[in-house]
DNA sequence: TACGATTCTGGAAGCGGTTGCAGACGAGGA
DNA sequence: TCCTCGTCTGCAACCGCTTCCAGAATCGTA
């Protein structure tokens, strides 16, 4: 473990002198930064993180509050948040932010304040003011993925449209009788998700010109599970049964599908069934769906943090960023039975 | 911003009496310590856990290196690795390391280096001699999830063990014609979890007296869609279509339950369907499986790199645990449709 | 009452870097 | 030739905490 002393004494330098060539700041010969280099070669000197910190406030890492890590979402923007970070030779702290208050406010209250951070990201939380706040309070650059944060700029697709263009891609094929299957607000996720995506299905049944009841409308768990569960219960009724379900997730309308699958209910010919994200089972399922990447939205967030920390001054053009979600259309979508309804 | 001095100053006493009595170690009067934590809390004070590393040594991080996140076995991991780390006080450094050679090597050469964790917990890493050799080279506390790492104390049911008995499992119910399939080298999970799913498999069989040929194994992806690939083809030709399956995950296991369904074999009837992992959806697909905890399995690892890291002289006890699987039987096994075969 | 052992506290020396400052040097311009 | 300016380097002062050491106060016991 040999110190930056030791490289001085070998390369014949002194120690700011090592500083400034290993760290490119200020003025060094070239011949002298070559020899420092080769000296902290031999020696397998790396500098200490914690000394360089000390001084510069400075820690270079990020942290990463998430809700959720086991779902296919949450762990495509970890996965795009950590290559992003690294790639800028930043660390990634994680801090799995769950409902459960013993170790929610322990994240808030013990791990965040600990200047161990220069950034935080945080992924789609239902965060109250008090935490908001704190967050702010830190005076840290922030950058949220998911639905408008008091304050913090965010990022998202913009969750009225997607679902809008799910459900006229259905009204477009001549469907009247749609049902939407949405997120449970108990659930971890942002509940903006559920409710935007719900009032993206109004609009485009209003614009429509077809009707909006109670009925059109069911919440359930956010997974395949869930979308099951529901589905058993909605096309379980022939005479009530929809010629096609929006789901607000892939995972919900693959639940959809199997459901279907078992009560003898055909995909697409008696059954027309589109969710959001472009899962990567879609693909087997035949899903049509509204894609969207959540890791790049990961790499997004990433990027808004580190250019407020390294461009002094810089804030983001926008608290709210829309990125884009476009139809993907496979088999599990067609025109309704002709005569089926009306 | 305020610092020790700060506080010092508030309480009326020395920097090093506020260490100690917020640090508490070594002698403070009551009095004192409660003075010091008023004045500590009135000014927000909180500890540079920059400076405190620094005079330590330690950082109270833990660098998790793991090669996919986004997958139930991997996240599950991280949530109780993460929940555990936070504690005991620790912080999670996340590293995901693809089979990418540049940021592999990046990871290994520049982020594991730098004096910033404590200890390191390495999942399921299928990594080269040089490559564990540096990890050691450390100096520092790891442990891994899954199988025998050079020179690193591990953890993980006992692969050969749970094939054995998913496939006894099979054989007492009456089967003679069973079929494994397992994962592909190629794939990011370390290859001994392979091998000796397909060892426990042989084994198996051998002990009962059944014949295992090349047409006994295939691999695939270790997902639902490799399952189903693989199924599609297997199940294909009526003549040689098996009687089980003993998939070695359930994902792929689920796969073949589709790809089942969709060419009218009945599930169990026609095919009896096993896995490993005891996967969520297991229940909603019927699936008997062997159960597994990776959330309990990164508790553990946990466990062992902090023991060693706060009970000084500590070591494992043994260089590789196994931790206990069971049988879970739903309704994907039972015997076989008498006179279907043999 | 005396004395050693314990408890409590402050001073000061680091931990391993970074950076302001000043001096040295060579080059270009007046 | 002299002066100025840009480049290069070392000295030393921190960054904010922990801990060794020594001295003071308190306590128990002979």
């Amino acid at each position: 473990m040999s110190g930056i002393e030791d490289v001085a004494l070998r390369a014949g330098v002194s120690k700011a002198t090592v500083s400034r060539a290993l760290s490119g700041r200020g003025y060094v010969s070239t011949i002298t930064r070559s020899r420092v280099e080769t000296a902290a070669n031999e020696l397998g000197y790396v500098v200490s993180s914690n000394a360089s910190s000390l001084v510069t406030g400075r820690t270079n890492n990020v942290g990463v509050i998430i809700p959720v890590i086991n779902q296919w979402f949450f762990g495509s923007i970890i996965e795009g948040v950590e290559r992003a970070l690294l790639d800028r030779g930043y660390d990634l702290m994680l801090y799995n932010l769950t409902k459960n208050t013993e170790a929610r406010s322990r994240v808030f209250e013990y791990f965040l304040v600990r200047k161990r951070v220069d950034a935080i990201i945080a992924v789609t939380l239902e965060i109250s003011p008090d935490e908001a706040a704190s967050l702010l309070a830190l005076g840290k650059p922030i950058a949220g993925i998911g639905g408008p944060l008091a304050g913090i700029p965010t990022l998202s697709i913009d969750d009225i449209a997607a679902a809008r263009l799910a459900t006229e891609h259905l009204i477009a094929l001549g469907h009247t009788n749609i049902m939407h299957v949405g997120g449970d607000s108990a659930e971890l996720m942002d509940f903006h998700v559920h409710s935007k995506r719900l009032q993206g299905f109004r609009d485009a049944l209003g614009a429509a010109g077809l009707p909006f009841s109670d009925e059109s409308y069911m919440a359930t768990h956010f997974d395949i599970p869930g979308g099951y569960a529901v589905a058993k219960q909605i096309l379980g009724d022939p005479r009530r049964r929809p010629t096609a379900i929006f789901a607000a997730a892939d995972e919900v309308a693959i639940g959809v599908i199997l459901a279907a699958r078992e009560l003898g209910i055909s995909v697409p010919d008696d059954l027309s069934v589109i969710g959001i994200d472009n899962h990567p089972l879609a693909e087997l399922f035949g899903l049509t769906s509204i894609a969207q990447n959540p890791a790049k939205q990961g790499e997004q967030a990433v990027d808004l943090v580190i250019r407020q920390l390294e461009t002094s001054g810089w804030t983001p053009p926008s608290i709210h960023t829309m990125v884009p979600a476009q139809l993907v259309m496979r088999s599990s979508t067609s025109a309704p039975r002709t005569g089926a309804q009306r």
